[in-house]
DNA sequence: CTTATATTGTGAAAGGTTTCACATTGTTAA
DNA sequence: TTAACAATGTGAAACCTTTCACAATATAAG
């Protein structure tokens, strides 16, 4: 299994998602063409999709549902648990926290972050909140190596220096700021006016 | 100018997003190399990209930073206000509200709609809110054909339905599913949860 | 046992995007 | 006036992603 494109894992990610949801009441085996419709592409980029993690069907009957969605896990989760780190308890933050938490096993937001003082040492969603100067300490004792940016643009940059500097790896930016961080970081940019204005954009075409 | 990718369409609104933020500071020339830096991209992305709106530097002294920022504006923006409706007003939908409103003249959030009785006929950040039975009614009569979807994942589809009734052509998607739509209408999904995953698994990856 | 059928896995083709590399050209300075 | 320079605009190459199309194959039916 060679280098996997970010394309395939967010669609990766993207399958598991739907299989989840269907979990109930599916049982037993599913085909390529199942999965696809579910997620919006041909079956052909599915079967692509699953042959890069190793995972294998076989004809006629198509995948095994339950070991299917095993190794889609082995493939996204880490082995063991991982924590997340939140800075900015504001309103997308705790939308965030609120999404995201209990609905995976393997990944959670284990602590959050802000300068604020009535939004510290709080607990919120079940989630602690400590001054943004504890991030360092915070982060190296529970060993995080995943951040989420959710600051007002001014303080973003900052942020992600204290996060880099803590040894965490990914950051997830809702600001909409351009982060600069060392190559070894990956940064995913989610600015919400961007993409409402790419939408609005789109919305127009389809009118021509 | 032939037909335009969507990858180009948010680089171009990426790159106007930076020039707005220095434009104080800076008056007359621009080099497709300093875009390139202040976003993150190579100068020749940068060059193809201003090509493809038509919009021509000068050898030597680059752009015009004014007249790009125009043509950038041309480009995107659409020629009269265009309104935008917002479904759920829990956090996700507070935070873009207030992340949005005022930021861009020609594109504003125009109208909330919930279920929630407690969060009908009201006013957030400016913008008032009513139940989601009148949004045909209020979508039609101020025209708007973009939504926005911030509303828990058992009522997305429904609000999706009841915006492509409305005549509404694009739809930024925060709900955790697939929206079916007819494929006159564009949806941009923002799933957050898979967000924080894809950045958890890069996170991992660096780290090897 | 044989045939019909439906699906996977995948090499190769097609399609799309980014980068290279350089001719062209506006500007500056001698 | 001319030469040196530094940037754009862009054809072509390189690279990346998706789709096609079909051999291989498991199953079911006759």
């Amino acid at each position: 299994m060679g280098v996997i494109s970010e394309k395939t894992i967010e669609r990766l990610i993207l399958y598991r998602r739907n299989l989840l949801t269907v979990e109930k009441q599916h049982m037993g085996q599913i085909f390529s063409h199942q999965i696809a419709k579910m997620s919006g592409v041909t079956a052909a980029q599915v079967r692509r999709d699953i042959m890069a993690i190793g995972y294998s069907g076989s004809p006629v009957r198509g995948y095994h549902f339950t070991a299917l969605l095993e190794s889609l896990g082995d493939f996204i989760d880490a082995k063991t648990r991982q924590g997340v780190a939140l800075a900015g308890v504001g309103q997308v933050g705790r939308a965030l926290l609120h999404y995201f938490q209990g609905r995976r096993q393997k990944l959670s937001i284990e602590a959050l972050f802000d300068v604020d003082e009535t939004k510290v040492n709080r607990v919120v969603h079940g989630c602690h909140s400590y001054p943004l100067a504890r991030l360092p300490e915070i982060v190296k004792g529970k060993n995080i190596r995943v951040g989420i940016i959710t600051v007002p643009e001014e303080a973003a940059q900052e942020v992600a220096n204290v996060m880099v500097q803590a040894d965490i790896r990914g950051i997830l930016n809702y600001a909409p700021v351009k982060l600069t961080v060392p190559p070894n970081v990956f940064v995913e940019n989610r600015d919400m006016t961007m993409a409402v204005e790419k939408i609005a954009y789109l919305a127009r075409q389809s009118m021509k």
